[in-house]
RNA sequence: GCUCCGGUAGUGUAGCUCGGCCAAUCAUUUCGGCCUUUCGAGCCGAGGACUCGGGUUCAAAUCCCGACCGGAGCACCA
């Protein structure tokens, strides 16, 4: 029997009765970008789909390669709250060091568990020719001794690591006796020193997965052996595994490639002004410039969960946004590199506009007889053109250089309307991800602080501020 | 090399579990038209896909086999 499809995201396996908890687990090593938007929003839906629960969690247990940033923590809450996903719990890995070292030795007393002192490339050649290697074997008394030393700081780092007993034999390489603990020796943005025995991801998922009652992992493909690796814990504790979900890379063909760790590289180095630059695919960025989040949120339920790898265009997005934000938007004129127009009559003017094509509101603008135009739309201009300064009057246009036109009091049909600014323009800079556009535009703009507007026949903006007159805005679309 | 996933229009996505109502959904993109004192807006319309080969079957996008293509893992990273 075929059911009537549903809107959103496809059912999940469920037993019955079963409370749905869901979670996101990022290492906050940066700023949220998109791809941690669809963990935030997917995990959330679910939770929200199924009445359940939705938990943050922050997998920062590597204090060296993947360091985390101590900013970032908040932000990433900010972001899931700016998303509309509020997590119910926040956990910090780093800050439960404790439980995990009470269920190493735990494993370690059942034989789970074994204190390695081989060095990596010796482990390797023992895994390949699927041979334990020689502390495998040590007893519990022993090992319980040495796991208490890696906890002191004892050994330097690759001087010992705590591993779980799997399958020597298994037909997967990764799948064999694999590193629960490592020495790391060095200050934790969050804990500064305190430990030096640091659980790596599979062991301090696995752990978390299990104490929160997590019941279904959403997880990339990357991870696959994981879950792998993490049952054989699951076994020896006698737990039970979440149902888990794997999805594929996702990557905007706008954005191309980059990781939090590139970023934050570049960032540091001067080549973007912030996280929150607009050239950059970060939550942050795009709260910046005017995305709201329901549209956000729509574009990724809509993409679900699958296993393929996808570079979706920014342009759905966009599509998405523009549904959202087009009805809020008051309408504003922007010229983009402007040129003055001489009006030969006259002397001042008065348009009244629309604030939006389906709100009686209007706006006013004042104007001398000058008036600017885009260079955009100069460059497209005869003499003895006519066209519609919108609002305001039909002109033909007598000359270019210097440019002027005659006002027409009989307006006619087709005529090209276009966008200009008065007189008493003010000047507007607007960042867009390609670059910058300098210009001038109506003098209301600057009411209109912190929200999204039409630049008309120019795109949606957000005005990020206004100093001395001065307008910034960031390009949504 | 070994282990494992996946392949539906330009881009995503539904359908695949339980074969028929699928000459295949929805969105976006593209193209055309309409509306207009904005547009990259709105409205209307059109185009566009089951990777290939074989098999099973009355019937296959859906099940089976093979090929091809793509991706991932084999870390003291997450």
């Amino acid at each position: 029997m075929k059911e009537e499809r549903k809107a959103g995201l496809p059912e999940l396996p469920l037993a019955k009765g079963e409370k749905v908890v869901m979670r996101f687990a990022p290492n906050p090593n940066g700023a949220a970008t998109l791809g941690s938007a669809r963990g935030i929003i997917v995990n959330s839906e679910y939770a929200r789909m199924y009445g359940g629960k939705f938990i943050l969690r922050f997998d920062d247990t590597d204090p060296v390669l993947k360091r985390p940033m101590l900013e970032a923590y908040d932000w990433y809450l900010e972001d899931c709250t700016w998303l509309d996903a509020e997590p119910d719990e926040v956990v910090v890995a780093s800050e439960r060091m404790d439980l995990y070292y009470e269920y190493a030795e735990a494993l370690i007393k059942r034989g789970a568990a074994y204190v390695c002192f081989c060095p990596a490339d010796v482990f390797k050649t023992y895994k390949e020719q699927k041979i334990p290697c020689p502390h495998r074997t040590v007893g519990d008394v022993e090992n319980i001794e040495s796991w208490k030393k890696m906890l002191k700081g004892v050994y330097e780092e690759k001087e010992a690591v705590l591993r779980i007993k799997t399958d020597m034999a298994s037909e997967d390489p990764a799948l064999r006796d694999w590193v629960a603990f490592r020495i790391l020796k060095r200050e934790h943005p969050r804990v500064g020193k305190k430990y030096v025995a640091w659980p790596t991801l599979d062991f301090e998922s696995a752990i978390e997965d299990h104490l929160l009652g997590i019941t279904h992992i959403i997880r990339g493909k990357d991870l696959l052996k994981s879950e792998k690796r993490q049952r054989f814990l699951y076994d020896h504790l006698g737990w039970k595994y979440p149902i888990t979900m794997l999805w594929g890379k996702i990557k905007m063909q706008e954005f191309g490639k980059f990781s939090t760790s590139e970023l934050r590289k570049r960032i540091e180095r001067g080549e973007y002004e912030g996280w929150d630059d607009p050239r950059l695919p970060t939550l942050k960025a795009l709260r910046r410039r005017g995305f709201l989040p329901e549209a956000i949120r729509k574009f990724f339920i809509s993409i679900g969960v699958t296993q393929t790898d996808i570079a979706v265009s920014m342009k759905n997005l966009y599509a998405e946004n523009r549904k959202a934000v087009d009805a809020l938007a008051s309408r504003y004129f922007f010229v983009r590199n402007p040129k003055e127009l001489k009006l030969k009559d006259g002397q001042s003017f008065v348009a009244k506009a629309l604030k939006h094509p389906s709100r009686k509101e209007s706006r006013v603008i004042r104007t001398s007889n000058t008036v600017y135009i885009s260079g955009d739309d100069f460059a497209k201009l005869n003499a003895g053109q006519r066209i519609r300064l919108k609002f305001l009057c039909d002109v033909d246009i007598e000359s270019i250089e210097p440019l002027v036109a005659k006002i027409v009091e009989t307006p006619a049909k087709d005529v090209p309307i276009i966008q200009w600014a008065p007189s008493e323009g003010i000047k507007v800079v607007v960042k867009k991800p390609e670059g910058i556009d300098k210009g001038i535009g109506e003098p209301l703009i600057a009411s209109e602080l912190g929200n999204v507007v039409q630049f008309e026949r120019y795109g949606f903006v957000r005005i990020d501020s206004v100093v001395e007159k001065e307008v910034v805005a960031y390009f949504t679309q």
